[in-house]
DNA sequence: TTGTTGACCGAGT
DNA sequence: AACTCGGCCAACA
C-alpha cells in the first residue's frame, strides 16, 4: 500500500554504525557525513534538510539532520548550519540558535534576504550537493 | 524496555 | 488548500 518505502535499487542507506545501545552515533559516519556536506554549502547560498539528508544516502531521514544540527554547535571545524532550511525556504531551526534572531543575522551577513522567517528567492539560492558533482 | 517526540518530507485524503 | 500519516532513527522519559 505504502509505496515508496526504501527502493532497493539504491544504496541501503549510510554505512552508519547503528550501535544504538552504546549509542552515539555523533562520532560515527552519519554526523560526519552531515557536517562534511554542510561544511560545502557556499556562503550566500542555503539548502535544506532533506537535499542533505538525500545526498548523505539516508533520504528519509531527513529529520536526523535536524538532530544532527542540533549538535554541531561543537563540531570543529565549525559547521554553518545557519545555511540549512527546510524545503519552503523556512528557518525552521532558528530557535536552536543562541539567540532568537542570530540564524537571520548570519544570513542577512551573508548578502540573503529574509523575511518572516523565510529565505527570499529561495529557489535560486538553493544549492543542492549534488551540484558540486555536476559541475567539475 | 517500550513509547513518544522531533531544526523533515512526500504522498494520500 | 489544509490536514494527516508513515518512514527514518537518536534521545529521552
Amino acid at each position: 500500500m505504502k509505496k515508496f518505502k526504501r527502493n532497493p535499487s539504491e544504496p541501503p542507506s549510510l554505512p552508519i554504525e547503528s550501535n544504538k545501545s552504546k549509542g552515539i552515533v555523533r562520532d560515527g559516519n552519519f554526523f560526519e557525513a552531515v557536517y562534511r556536506i554542510v561544511r560545502m554549502i557556499p556562503k550566500g547560498r542555503v539548502s535544506s534538510y532533506g537535499a542533505i539528508a538525500e545526498f548523505a544516502g539516508t533520504r528519509l531521514s531527513a529529520r536526523m539532520v535536524g538532530w544532527a544540527m542540533n549538535a554541531a554547535g561543537a563540531a570543529n571545524p565549525p559547521v554553518p548550519a545557519h545555511r540549512v532550511v527546510n524545503r519552503n525556504g523556512m528557518l525552521t531551526g532558528k530557535h536552536h540558535f543562541p539567540t532568537p534572531s542570530a540564524m537571520e543575522d548570519m544570513l542577512r551577513a551573508e548578502g540573503i534576504e529574509v523575511i518572516e522567517d523565510r529565505i527570499v528567492r529561495f529557489r535560486e539560492l538553493f544549492w543542492n550537493p549534488s551540484d558540486e558533482l555536476n559541475k567539475k
